[in-house]
DNA sequence: TAGATTGTTAATCGATTAACAATC
DNA sequence: TAGATTGTTAATCGATTAACAATC
């Protein structure tokens, strides 16, 4: 499935925006004002709005109060998300002890993991067994799960993710995952991010030597 | 600065089937047959390569060795870059752990956190007081920075990073941070990265319903 | 009413792709 | 040479923006 990213990070900001405009006491905004401070112009946030049939008002602009909770809804912060996480390596364990979560509706409820050391269920955070993964996402109905193990075995795991019913998939693995169409994939290559870094830094470097000796 | 995430990815994955062909005792490859394997159109492969002085021979495609060789440099390959992590909290720990950035040519050399409880210079990754930060940065010319702070400290961290005449910033605090432009900041906002699962899953859920129902 | 803002259509922009002349 | 592939130009596509009619 191709996600449109932006349109969501947009809305993200949107929401933040209007809470600390709600937040000093405003009940009312227009779309130049919002578009302003999330460097947006307006009718980026006319369309946005319009196309998830969120309708202001011809003179007095949008209500706040309208508008968060549509994003509530769209952004489904209207209710709690129960996550997994599965791979307890140093990337996992740094994701189930992050308690940041919580206040935006986001659980981390329990990890996984294939190695028996690492399981260990009196945590704040129990840490379960991989083969116990299927039971515990059926019974719990959970829908998002965090994919954290080595790239070898990403696909596999991905696999039984899929297999236990899980809907959404966060990867962190190096790979290119292989899912059914109705399966939300979204990778995070940390190390291509850092890449993207060095990349950037060497291409500036490059140019400035150049500016410089011209 | 704004940077164009989309082609140095592609580049990242040219290089990964390159090595791979070569690895199979390939010489050459045609636009089309690197493309099809990473999944591009030739045109595209054959434009990301004129566009950056790499040229093939209009008959028999290009040569494997010239384009690693190219590739390499503009990845940035050709040398190791040196790495601070500042903010060791479980998402740093887990990055100055993590020991697969090396076979990368990436090579996290020490980590800094205002805790005087997190120091530890006996470590295998030595962690400094963020206070040493410039001094270090300095002494061993140090580019790259990675920033996992809480996001209410991580706009003055980078500042401090700046000073120090770090060039380039990989940033997990969920803030837009302010730098210079010569500055390279790539944000990775991991609580967006999930909440658009979590969009998407519901988006298609809902999508769903309404498929059943009409 | 006059003025201001929405909602939407048309124009613009950037990135990707198709097509094809150049040429090995 | 005939055939095949590059390098590049023009066409396409999708997303963003400008502009303006509708209307509060």
């Amino acid at each position: 499935m191709l996600v449109n990213k932006k349109i969501i990070s947009r809305f993200s900001q949107y929401r933040e925006v209007l809470l600390k405009f709600q937040e000093m006491g405003l009940s009312k905004i227009f779309s130049n004002v919002l578009g302003d401070a999330v460097g947006v112009t307006s009718a980026q946030v006319r369309k946005d709005f319009s196309l998830h049939g969120i309708s202001g008002n011809k003179r007095g602009g949008y209500q706040i109060e309208d508008l968060l909770h549509e994003l509530r809804s769209i952004l489904g912060k209207d209710k709690v998300h129960h996550v997994v996480v599965v791979g307890i390596g140093n990337l996992g364990r740094a994701l189930i002890q992050y308690t940041g979560f919580d206040k935006e509706g986001i659980q981390i409820v329990a990890g996984f993991d294939i190695d028996p050391a690492k399981v260990n269920k009196r945590n704040r955070i129990p840490v379960y067994h991989l083969d116990e993964l299927n039971k515990y996402v059926c019974e719990n109905q959970i829908q998002i799960g965090v994919l954290a193990v080595p790239d070898a075995a990403a696909q596999s795991v991905c696999n039984i993710m899929v297999d236990s019913d899980i809907k959404g998939i966060l990867n962190f693995a190096q790979i290119r995952l292989i899912a059914p169409e109705d399966v939300v994939i979204n990778s995070v290559f940390l190390q291509m991010e850092l890449e993207n870094v060095i990349y950037f830094v060497n291409a500036m470097e490059n140019k400035c030597t150049r500016c410089r000796s011209s």
